[in-house]
DNA sequence: TTGACGAGAGAACGTGCGTTCTCCTACGGT
DNA sequence: ACCGTAGGAGAACGCACGTTCTCTCGTCAA
């Protein structure tokens, strides 16, 4: 099996479990069942389990926004666009497999025992930001507008993650809209 | 050694030892270290981990929502009391031992296995909601302000946790004060 | 055909930790 | 003084799991 097929099935497994289940209660045995990848190779790919929850935060973080941005594409009006970005909240919500934020989440789990994991996950809160910096730039709005706005997205992620409902991404659009009137 | 004197000391070096490095990384026998509550007391006390960790997030959450009542009551504006909720998180994110929300951090590291945890960090978050959601009626304004209010003091607490500044409290009062205003 | 090599299965090892057990000490009542 | 009991210190136990090792097998070059 060629290695890069190897470690993209890995992640595979390595995201649905981790994502599912927490870092923690997943071993390395269980990677290898899900994902058919032996132990050895495992290792071979990502010679500890940290770098392994490293590499499935960091793949997850460009398809994550890589789906956010591909959803915001279909608008035209720059503040649609800005908007549309609670709507893609509120359908990743809704997802039957949706636990909260990865980044939140391994932040909770692992923020206090490992750097590497606290800068994946500033890392990925700053690159959301930064992206919704550009979409109130693109939409002529003052750069004061970006703060507001991506605290509501976390705290609707957050509010999702713990009461399982998409409600937080309705309500979030709509103080959101306020905001953009008001700025 | 008073049960109830020994329960305190438990309880205290469980909150210093869980919310500074998280649940799973802190061993009873690190609750023992530091409380000088001998094993056989704390299992006495309570009979397996969890029930500690559930005990340390009741106890907390009592005391962190009356700190937050202390700090609003000063204030006599009702519109004034909303807004003093951001600046005590401001003062809450300024403390040295600040690192995030205790209840957004053990639903990352507990969320997936512990119902009861789940249970608790709910409990906490909708206790949190219906305070706000007193101050809003109190100030004679719209409900639909509530949700909003809270999504900002979540996104707040997150991302100060995260990044380790106060400034997303201020963010959040800014917004805040914009919301209030239009609503 | 043979021998070297890579890979997989799974045992093995070391450690950490939740929980329980053992032993010892101190004290309170008779 | 003597015993029963509570409590503390810390060893012991069982298990989970990260990581490494062993054994075996298939493959491919010479």
């Amino acid at each position: 099996m060629d290695s890069a097929v190897a470690r993209e099935q890995a992640l595979d497994a390595a995201e649905r479990l981790f994502y599912g289940r927490g870092v923690q209660s997943v071993g390395m045995d269980d990677i290898r069942g899900a994902s058919g990848v032996s132990l050895k190779r495992l290792y071979q790919l990502f010679p500890a389990k940290e770098q392994l929850v490293e590499a499935y935060l960091e793949r997850r973080d460009v398809r994550w926004r890589q789906r956010l941005a591909e959803h915001v594409r279909r608008h035209e009006d720059p503040r649609e666009r800005l908007l549309a970005v609670f709507d893609w909240l509120e359908g990743w919500f809704g997802e039957a497999d949706f636990r909260g934020c990865a980044w939140i989440n391994a932040y909770g789990e692992l923020g206090a025992t490992s750097p590497r994991v606290v800068a994946q996950v500033r890392g990925h809160k700053q690159a959301f930001r930064d992206y919704l910096a550009e979409l109130v730039a693109d939409a002529g709005l003052a750069a004061a507008l970006t703060g507001p706005l991506f605290l509501l997205a976390e705290g609707a992620m957050v509010t999702a993650g713990v009461t399982g409902s998409t409600e937080p991404a309705a309500e979030a659009r709509a103080a959101a809209r306020v905001l953009l009137r008001a700025g």
